[in-house]
DNA sequence: GTCTATAGATCGATAGAC
DNA sequence: GTCTATCGATCTATAGAC
């Protein structure tokens, strides 16, 4: 067999997908490196043992949607307008139900109760989420009315997502993106 | 050793709570026999295999559910008042996050996207809950108001469990319980 | 209680870049 | 040659199942 060259970051990019809609319990060791065309010992080599990969993988999807997230809202260039809809875009990629919905709420609930091991990254993830909303929010509204929609908002859409994917229909997130237009936009 | 008498009911009983909260991948077959003080052997009498037993369990949540949540509903005795009093406590009793919050939307981020075998059910039970809030909000909107209503008050109940388990803060669940009560009494 | 499959994890060997 | 990124093989524990 000749060798593979690969790198830590290409194998990221080829795991995230498989964990988000797979789930973390789901994806064994063997398929992830199956499926990134390398042997399992050489993840080893990148990754420490499981607990270690799922920890990188949940920090760049965090930082991935940080920088994308605060980039949009810290803008000079766009409108509120601009903002909400590049906003949407960067969920819908990030959340889109049929790729396995949000990967920190499926992580969140299929291991918070074991092990609290993702827990801090997860609350830290949520909490930009909320923060950033609440940005958006603050526009239109007060300080402490934004940060309450902002969680609502949140809550509506974790929900929508759920909900689109059990029933394979996208008018639950979709609903929840409309709402959270209107209240940024102040409809 | 003596026998031990038990009953599938007993079993069912006993193995819900520890599936709602640990989650039904992170459950062995082992761990819930011994935790109804059986043998493995003796469950595999009762559930012919794991995805029976899940199954089941489920179809009694779901029931369960049904029989209360619309034993409320359609009570004559019972003032609008009283009945949303009612069925926030039994959503608490069934979805409280400290002990796990919502099997079923706990199984299905953790299978929906393996195996569709328990979508169904799943679908099933979101379709009632939904039902049940709109019966409840057309005492003051329209049925079309009243479905869209449900589905955000589920979405933001689901999103609200969510929250409140990656924090240890009841607050979510809570908000997203006076939002659905504002609503229904049209406040 | 036992079987079989598979999980996570580790080790020693080596191809290939320098 | 050395170094290190990669491989093949293997260990141990535990899962579901009967």
């Amino acid at each position: 067999m000749p060798k593979v060259k690969t790198s830590k970051e290409e194998v990221l990019k080829k795991v995230i997908p498989i964990l988000r809609s797979r789930g973390v319990q789901n994806s064994s060791m063997s398929e992830l490196s199956k499926a990134c065309g390398i042997q399992k010992s050489h993840f080893y080599y990148y990754f420490s043992n499981k607990e270690d990969l799922i920890r990188e993988v949940l920090a760049t999807v965090h930082s991935y949607f940080n920088y994308n997230l605060f980039k949009i809202i810290e803008s000079n260039a766009l409108s509120l307008n601009e903002k909400v809809l590049k906003m949407k875009l960067l969920l819908d990629k990030l959340f889109r139900a049929s790729d396995g919905g949000c990967i920190m709420a499926n992580t969140a609930l299929e291991t918070i109760h074991l092990d609290p091991t993702y827990k801090k990254e997860i609350q830290s993830f949520f909490k930009d989420f909320i923060l950033g909303l609440q940005q958006l929010l603050e526009v239109h509204h007060s300080t402490e009315k934004a940060l309450l929609l902002a969680e609502q908002m949140v809550q509506d859409i974790e929900g929508g997502i759920l909900l689109t994917q059990i029933y394979d229909d996208p008018k639950y997130i979709n609903n929840a993106m409309k709402r959270t237009e209107t209240a940024i936009l102040n409809l």
